[in-house]
DNA sequence: TTGTATGCGTTATCAT
DNA sequence: ATGATAACGCATACAA
């Protein structure tokens, strides 16, 4: 008698049956066999409650039907709702996903491509802080939000054109005099196009705008400073402004709030993101909405495209304007 | 000439240095070899820039270090938190960590729990709707704010105690007619006691209080109702009220100040979790903590145990309250 | 069609 | 201490 505790495996199956091994794996991948053999090696399969060992099977296959997903914050909606998606989309495909969080820390980054190497995942999907991250050559990578160059595709929202639009949008509100709240990233990200995106069409519009940029890891105060400096007998100099990023917009907010200025009455404010706090459809401010879905579907076909002859530099997908209650645009 | 374009494997690094295969795993794996063997197999895996294949060692070891980590909605900031420190304790210990969501669907539950004997983890960690979800009898499952009996530890936090510190906090702050507002869910969910411990905690301080229980699957339109049918004349008829979910306690002052309530002046309210929008220290509203670091750190412990002589049937972890604008007990 | 043998990359057992 | 060999569970090429 065998281990009697331990799972049963495919030589079980088969001395059960009285089949050979081979038999039992045609039966269990789907390959021709006989009627009469098929339903012995299924009721054994039934009688054991055998189930394949998916991971003998990838070390045979060389595949492992699994992804790694690595992104820096999990706490943060946005990166929350793109694990939520993702996750999703790589299970309609029958594959695993792998979690990794970085805390914005290159080095765990390098190790975290170093375990999965190890772990021989399918592919990596994710936010890499560190350009110059050292992915292996036959790794398939997709990067979220970040250029990387050297045959690993970008997936982004149309940045640039989300700015745009922003700008419109304030212009077709009433806006004439706007401001640009920005938080710098040092990482080669996209997000960098919000902020000329938005000159962009202030130009196009022929509003007046001013630019006020955090340095990186300046926090959100200097944006409350900022602010405070501009008010001058109680009003203050924009009736609209832009955040690059839904959590500044809300920090802007509130502060403007606390400084006395109705919002959206006095000033109007749009944010970036499209994020919602219980995804109950209501958005936390007035925001270009970045399409969350279709973004981790592109990375998901992306990653496991095999014959990959023709990967594109960057895919960039379109953003729309969603209400949330900071301007003057009721529903 | 071996396939090019392969990774290296151990034989590779074998016949680089000279030694045989028995040799290279005792460096790798840091036995006892001779140094100058040690030094000669050392090169040969710089040189071929080897790394072992974890999954190959899983094979052989029947051991994958990979747990499951099964929730219902990523998308909710809790299971996001919860799913984030859950995976840098893992991490912590050189576990990989699979994603599953389950959207609240059984028979997902019962698929992701093959995936995952299929997949051959060490064990998982999860929330299951389904409280007679059949998980394998040598699989460690670790469930989180829900019993499931039968040898599977539970762990939460202490809701029965979250639900009487509310109610003290609230007569502390001078409430004397309070109302409980609740969301049912028929999960075997540990979250039901939460109700009991506040009517047990408004017993002994001796203030009135009436529970309004919105149906499974009830929209928070109900709570709406059920306000407004308190108000007379303008004014409500509880001082407090305290909400089983912080996403309620939300909704519920939403409400009240559309409704013309002053919070917290009026009325104060209590929340349930601990919940913050960018986790930078500032809640949603005033609410009872949720430890959720430590929830994961104790799951990760308790999935991880080979030797569980003794493992408990519910591991009860303390909550604190946190101000959160919506209780008059500026800090 | 059905069965047999070999190999995937690693570790463990046994001789040496 | 070191090296050859078997075994983990499965898939596949090949033989029957």
């Amino acid at each position: 008698m065998k281990k009697e505790g331990s799972v049963p495996t495919m030589r079980d199956v088969a001395r059960e049956a009285g089949v050979a091994l081979g038999t039992v794996s045609n039966v269990v991948n789907g390959k021709p066999v006989s009627g009469s053999l098929k339903i012995r090696v299924e009721d054994a399969i039934k009688k054991l409650n055998y189930q394949i060992d998916s991971y003998a099977q990838g070390l045979k296959a060389g595949r492992t039907h699994t992804v790694a997903f690595m992104i820096p914050d999990m706490q943060d909606p946005f990166w929350a709702s793109l694990a939520s998606h993702v996750n999703r989309s790589l299970l309609k495909r029958k594959h695993r996903m792998l979690l990794y969080t970085t805390d914005y820390d290159s080095e765990k980054e390098r190790e975290y491509v170093v375990m999965a190497r190890q772990g021989k995942v399918d592919g990596i999907i994710g936010f890499a802080c560190n350009p110059g991250l050292a992915v292996e050559e036959g790794m398939p990578f997709v990067s979220i939000d970040c250029c990387m160059g050297a045959g690993i595709p970008c997936v982004s929202s149309d940045n640039f054109g989300g700015g745009r639009l922003a700008a419109g949008k304030l212009a077709d509100l009433g806006c004439r005099n706007v401001a640009c709240l920005c938080a710098e990233s040092s990482f080669g990200s996209e997000m960098g196009k919000r902020k000329a995106g938005f000159a962009d069409g202030c130009l196009s519009r022929r509003i007046a705008y001013e630019m006020k940029s955090l340095g990186e890891g300046e926090s959100y105060e200097g944006v409350g400073d900022f602010l405070s400096a501009h008010i001058s007998e109680g009003k203050l100099a924009f009736d609209g402004i832009f955040c690059m990023t839904d959590s500044l917009a809300y920090f802007a907010v509130k502060t403007l709030r606390k400084l006395g200025q109705k919002v959206p009455e006095d000033v109007q404010v749009i944010g970036f993101g499209g994020l919602q706090l219980f995804w109950d459809g209501n958005y936390l401010c007035s925001t270009i909405i970045q399409p969350i879905p279709e973004i981790a579907e592109v990375c998901v076909e992306l990653v496991l495209q095999e014959d990959r002859v023709t990967k594109p530099l960057l895919v960039c997908l379109p953003v729309t304007y969603g209400y949330g209650g900071t301007t003057l645009d009721c529903p």
